[in-house]
RNA sequence: CGGGGUGUAGCGCAGUUGGUCAGCGCGCAUGGUUUGGGACCAUGAGGCCGCCGGUUCGAAUCCGGCCACCCCGACCA
């Protein structure tokens, strides 16, 4: 574990021993462990409270949809045509029509919004479902790309042209960067895609991106104006006040559970994860320390009031009474990331005291009167949440380079140790990313929101360009 | 789908000139001593050595075929 050098083995070591997920049966799917389900649940709640209160409502869409759907969206067709998976056959009847498993809805949520929508008076449609999909991909790891996996999507429709750019920005950032920053504690770069980076049948993609421990960036959310594309295939048309019957324009946006890979690899450390707060199973933990009967009474009388104090502040504790040693359950527990651990001994027990000891620090013991605990434990989560931001947004910053010329920009993108984002001009033709793509395996995260004023010559090819980007490799 | 690698106890591995080669560490169970930073001792449970076939008196070991998984690429949230 403590070996960080091969990262992508210790992401995978540490999903395992961490119990957060397991390997399955089948080949690129994983068992989401309660651990790992207890995390997602939490994302999910946080998220979906932004969903709902920027207008959204939950639905659900089928599982499978008919192979003629795929084919209504010539770009969507392409893209997503490799990796998805059908079905053929029911029982022992071939079915007549194959279906194929979503590996995204556009194509049924469209179908049935042609029938929902007839006047202007209907839009906008503001619908999200919670969902898993399928994509057959190629190569697999946990939690950042599975066979099968949880996310949301929201797909709604607008009337105008405007109004589906403001929805698709207010997604972005009102909804998922406000998300990644504040309840995940992972800072991220808003940006344009590039047009070869962009979602199949989209008019433009919009990502958010992270980076992770090792430098190389993680694309953690997406939002799509997919402008009339999907509309017109599909048929979503109104009549408009004037009369006029017009096509209409649709916006899509996701969120995977590939965000607790995220986690991991931002905020993880040698001794193993580090949970945001806001996020975390268990916030704290109550390791009891007793040698003889006499001492456990009378600790687990101050454990009890403890854990009771904490719950009626809304903590999430665990009392961890296992007959182990408590050196074993410290490390257990900063394998696991809980942000707060509280060693209740039987000296405390007779001082009336309690020891805190923040997973982000773990010399930094502080000791406690028991009245102040609940008060005290709640101040310290929330600067322990802060405290993973700013380390990260520290990081990040720190491996955030501006190539002025492709030399400067290839050994950047050559060296392990230094490696991460990379800044720099961008002539905005493609042949030019494809091939620093290839030469260097870094690809354009995101053109960021917030561009720098004038122009520059491409990092590549030394043309005019108008376009700053982001580098970096990606997972 | 190309290149490389590995399949032996729940996990990590050793054993592969054919015959005390069914073993080690961790974990697990039971009992005891321990307990403020990953304890120790004792006793146990647990494996058709990936699968199928062949060679042989005898195969984890040699041969042939198959399967699975992992790593590195191309594809991707």
């Amino acid at each position: 574990m403590a070996d960080r050098d091969d990262f992508a083995q210790w992401y995978q070591d540490l999903v395992y021993k961490t119990e957060l997920a397991d390997e399955s049966p089948v080949r690129g799917c994983m068992v989401i462990r309660p651990y790992g389900y207890a995390l997602w649940e939490n994302m999910v709640r946080l998220l979906d409270d932004r969903i709902k209160a920027t207008g959204h409502e939950n639905a659900y869409f089928p599982l499978f949809i008919p192979r003629s759907f795929l084919e209504r969206e010539a770009e969507h067709v392409e893209g997503f045509a490799p990796e998805v998976a059908w079905v053929t056959r029911a029982g022992k009847e071939e079915l007549a029509e194959p279906l194929f498993v979503r590996p995204t809805s556009e194509t049924v949520i469209g179908h049935m919004y042609a029938q929902w929508v007839q006047s202007y008076r209907d839009l906008p449609l503001l619908y999200n479902q919670w969902a898993n999909v399928v994509r057959w991909e190629k190569r697999t790891r946990p939690f950042l790309r599975t066979t099968e996996f949880l996310w949301q999507e929201g797909h709604t429709v607008h009337r105008t042209e405007d109004e589906a750019q403001a929805e698709t920005m207010l997604i972005l950032q009102q909804v998922y960067q406000d998300f990644l920053e504040k309840e995940l504690a992972i800072p991220v770069i808003a940006g344009l895609k590039s047009e070869s980076e962009k979602f199949a049948g989209a008019l433009r993609t919009y990502s958010l991106e992270a980076m992770m421990g090792d430098g190389k960036a993680l694309q953690s959310a997406t939002s799509h104006n997919l402008g009339q594309n999907f509309a017109r295939s599909f048929d979503i048309k109104f009549q408009d006040s004037d009369g006029e019957v017009k096509i209409a324009w649709t916006t899509s946006w996701g969120a995977s559970t590939r965000m607790v890979g995220g986690v991991i690899m931002v905020h993880g450390d040698t001794s193993g994860l580090r949970m945001p707060p806001r996020v975390a199973p268990i916030q704290a933990v109550i390791v009891p320390i007793w040698r003889k009967d006499e001492e456990r009474e009378a600790v687990a009388t101050l454990v009890a009031e403890v854990e009771g104090s904490l719950r009626a502040a809304g903590v999430r504790v665990k009392s961890d009474w296992r007959e182990e040693r408590p050196g074993f359950k410290y490390s257990h527990w900063e394998l696991r990331g809980v942000p707060v651990r509280i060693e209740i001994g039987p000296r405390d027990a007779q001082n009336g005291q309690v020891v805190l000891v923040p997973r982000t620090d773990r010399s930094d013991k502080r000791t406690v009167a028991r009245e102040a605990v609940a008060e005290r434990v709640s101040a310290l989560l929330a600067e322990i949440q802060q405290t993973l931001y700013d380390q990260a947004l520290e990081f990040r910053k720190g491996r955030t380079y501006t190539a002025n010329d492709y030399e400067e920009f290839q050994t950047l993108m050559a060296d392990r140790d230094r490696l991460g984002f990379v800044e720099a001009w961008w002539c905005g033709d493609a042949a030019c990313e494809a091939q620093i793509k290839a030469e260097t395996q870094a690809t354009i995260r995101c053109l960021p929101l917030e561009q720098p004023e004038g122009n520059g010559a491409c990092v590549h090819c030394g043309r005019p360009s108008s376009a700053w980007a982001v580098f970096a490799k990606a997972y």
